[in-house]
DNA sequence: GGCTCTGATCTAATCGATTAGGGAAAATCT
DNA sequence: AGATTTTCCCTAATCGATTAGATCAGAGCC
């Protein structure tokens, strides 16, 4: 066999791209012959497949998906909406959705929100207008409304990370209840009474459950429930400092902090930092989400571990399982997060 | 006007969609003339424009990209690969070039390669099939070879972060020479005198990059140049661990440690935590890519701030001029680093 | 009025695949 | 051998847009 380059990488596209007519006029075919071969979708005699073989590879020929997915009403792409892509946590969830999706030759658009509701609206529709197999969706806070349209429309979706609070649906999301209670609890156990928590918007799913899970353990321990130490807000970095920096100078200080997430947990240091604060002699702060970083900087912070990469091939299993099988009942997954203590 | 929902967030696909046959026989004209209102591309008169509208509007029609693209040989979507996008870094990256296409129409497509030459040329071929309309490439390492045919087929492709030995093609990356350079004069103003620098593959431009502006600011201060300083390797945190034991394990160890990428500064701190060696009293480290982490924890890390958002902004301007006009030519853009210190 | 010109709109081909329906040759059965 | 079934492959319609070329009504002109 002669070839003029090496195996692979041959690609070359833009100019002119061999068609399957091409193809099939140079084997001598028709087009349905090229097709079978290429699909292995009929059975083709030796001779055939070995001509279309050689004329495809001479043509260096491809197949034009757009047009495979204009006729079959498949693109197998998805879409994926999360609110910001530089957040590290984030990338591990997309990088568990792009893994499983690349496997079963699904290909991932990825748009970022910035928790903007119409910013996910507009993406929503340009997938609409892609015809994207299906959605995973990190959902923007306040955003229920909007998407209700969607699932009653049956549009393969899942949601990850964060679940609507009506909407019968897909999902996947970590056990943020259990995750948070456990992180109290430990609190508690050094000896912590006056522990502070930091969420995001109240109306995600994710700052409720773990409200709900400070709350419970509180209860459990006996302890009374404070809620001037419960601090809903943005979730960004300069919100958890800005809180943080408020709550430090009230009259009764916490003695602990829980932040729920990394972002929120940079906030939280920086505030400190800036009132002359140490951890842990000071107050004991813990967080949400880990990262290598954190085991070879000081101060040493105990989180409650997400399984974040896991949460984003969860999310994409579900949604292949969904575009495979509409009429499947909708499925709520939650996966069990673990305390990842550095005393 | 009468609506069943509210404004935005209608949208339903899945669900057997209007088709502009659809809208042109509610409108009780041709699909030129439902083309030609939705997309303003010729004049049509104001009692036909406003019967398209609400024909369109009934259906809940949303354009099909993908018929459109099948005709238009254009599909606004670009494809981008990148080693890992877990890497906080490169989230920004991604997050700057993201940006820059949805402002413009356009879709992205994301893959990560892992540094993996034959998941990029699989990458590559998908794209091809997907037919995209450029490519933005953090290029595996010793993929030059594989890239070449690409190229010669003026398939649009911008090289961002790192960019091919020999390949005349587009361009954005950080002056890593300078960057570099800025740093290790830094040390050695500290009175560092044997100062080792960890890099990643020795094929990557941003390897050699880096070497060359260590030996430069070593030659600019009059200092002897030890080879055995320069590490290449894998750029994983495991390998820079590795790899920094046995540097500091050597008869003489250096008092001075660069490493040029987030992820090998923690496989170095790793390192250095495991020998109970402190910074900056026993060893003074240094890193490329900022990261408001290193604000918050200790030890404080001075580093070389790379324009990440910018780069991946950039790359993708350069990309979109390029499909615009395939004929240009050429351009390699260098972005600027800066030092931030913390001492 | 008849002719030309202009501008709005329509008809129908096209992009590159997939695939239902059909036909001819080969294989199997009687 | 003739009838029937099976196998392999082809023809042509189709997916939903865009758009060149055709059509046609009305305006402008002599």
């Amino acid at each position: 066999m002669i070839e003029s380059a090496p195996g692979l990488g041959r690609a070359g596209f833009s100019v002119s791209m061999a068609t399957i007519y091409d193809v099939a006029r140079r084997a001598k075919v028709s087009t349905y012959t090229v097709s079978a071969v290429l699909n292995q979708s009929a059975k083709v005699s030796p001779q055939l497949t070995a001509r279309v073989l050689k004329a495809a590879r001479d043509l260096n020929y491809t197949i034009n998906h757009i047009a495979r997915s204009l006729q079959t009403r498949r693109t197998m792409t998805i879409g994926m909406l999360i609110p910001d892509i530089a957040n590290p946590w984030l990338g591990l969830v997309v990088r568990g959705v792009e893994d499983v999706c690349s496997k079963r030759g699904y290909s991932l658009f990825l748009g970022n929100t910035y928790g903007d509701i119409s910013k996910q609206s507009d993406y929503l529709r340009v997938f609409r207008s892609r015809q994207v197999d299906g959605v995973i969706l990190f959902m923007a806070a306040n955003s229920e409304r909007e998407l209700a349209p969607l699932l009653e429309a049956k549009t393969p979706l899942v949601f990850a990370g964060r679940r609507p609070r009506r909407l019968d649906a897909d999902s996947v999301t970590a056990d943020n209840h259990l995750g948070t209670k456990l992180a109290v609890n430990h609190l508690i156990s050094h000896g912590r009474r006056r522990i502070a928590i930091l969420v995001g918007e109240s109306t995600l799913s994710t700052s409720r459950d773990r409200v709900a899970g400070w709350r419970a353990s509180h209860r459990t321990a006996g302890l009374s429930i404070d809620s001037s130490l419960v601090s809903y807000g943005e979730w960004t970095t300069a919100s958890a400092c800005t809180r943080t920096l408020e709550i430090m100078r009230r009259r009764h200080p916490p003695d602990a902090i829980f932040a729920s997430s990394f972002p929120l947990l940079i906030g939280v240091l920086d505030a400190l930092r800036q009132l002359g604060l140490r951890h842990p002699q000071d107050i004991e702060v813990m967080s949400s989400d880990d990262s290598r970083l954190l085991d070879v900087f000081e101060p040493r912070i105990s989180v409650v571990e997400q399984p974040s990469y896991e949460l984003g091939a969860e999310a994409a299993r579900l949604l292949l399982e969904r575009i495979e099988q509409p009429s499947l009942p909708s499925r709520q997954i939650v996966l069990k997060p673990a305390l990842k203590l550095r005393d």
